[in-house]
DNA sequence: CGAGTTGGTTCGGTATGCGAACCTTGACGG
DNA sequence: CCGTCAAGGTTCGCATACCGAACCAACTCG
């Protein structure tokens, strides 16, 4: 079985793979701008900032990746719109987390907040079955991959 | 007062920020090594694979940015080491997301997970009053650099 | 004295990033 | 019909950044 670590220079290591997948200037600033629901190739353009051209590429590596669904809503002419699949719904612990560091660290002015309806979003550990925010108590479990998820 | 974050691109955000500091190829992998205990210029080269002159280039732009401080333990021949700062000890839970991320999507390895009481734990975006998690039709409620805060 | 190690810097070619312009398909207004 | 506009890209050409190879200065060890 090859693995797509071998390839990476360095530790072998899931950072570097995680990296090389997300790691270029744009690609978690797209996965942000889609978990926000920016879906459209235009309000993906305007909320990351990128160039066209580099959104187009970086695009297509993510759905080439896994990390976003492409959706054709019009066939004629030819409309596509983006999706987070389960791999890039999974990324949002990264962001929480460099959001979190650059609040504190990059951020001098209080820290640029989420906003629906008025209400301040944040972002949280929820339990998938309570539906409840996880303060602390986490436990941290290892899952084989080939075992079912547990009831 | 000039925030670091008005001379970035697209929406105004702590991610951003973040990504700007620690954005690139090997910032984070420079962490990871000295997060591992490799302190050493010849130590870190080894262990991110990076080329020599990126290396330097990075771990002058990391001690600028307040990440790793840098340590002189021989002042001839001048040589010095480098450690994390506070700061750079607070990037540990993005490498901890990455890691999971990359442990589940990129390496043949098992995945780790978070539980609480034998539920699964994932990362949302969380309404601070609805308690509700925010998916779809966001992007209009976000404040951005364009529009004031609301009052 | 000469070879080796550490911690870099310099150099030149190449890959990648970027902005400007262009293209295609269709919607809309007159 | 005809012209114009918008979405969603693609192509082009230049500028920057990246990278490997080579070089270097200051020791240290044999």
């Amino acid at each position: 079985m090859t693995d797509r670590l071998d390839e990476l220079p360095g530790r072998r290591c899931s950072i570097a793979g995680a990296l090389d997948v997300v790691g270029d200037r744009w690609a978690l600033l797209v996965v942000r701008e889609v978990s926000l629901g920016a879906h459209r190739f235009s309000e993906i353009l305007r909320g990351t900032g990128a160039p066209r051209e580099q959104l187009t590429a970086r695009l297509n590596a993510l759905v080439d990746a896994g990390v976003l669904e492409r959706r054709q809503y019009s066939a004629s002419p030819p409309r596509s719109d983006y999706h987070l699949t389960k791999a890039g719904r999974d990324l949002l612990p990264v962001l929480q987390a460099l959001m979190q560091w650059g609040d504190r660290y990059v951020a001098d002015e209080p820290p640029v907040e989420f906003h629906h309806s008025g209400h301040r979003i944040t972002a949280s550990w929820v339990c998938d079955v309570c539906g409840e925010k996880v303060g602390r108590g986490i436990e941290r479990h290892v899952r084989d991959r080939h075992e079912p998820a547990p009831a």
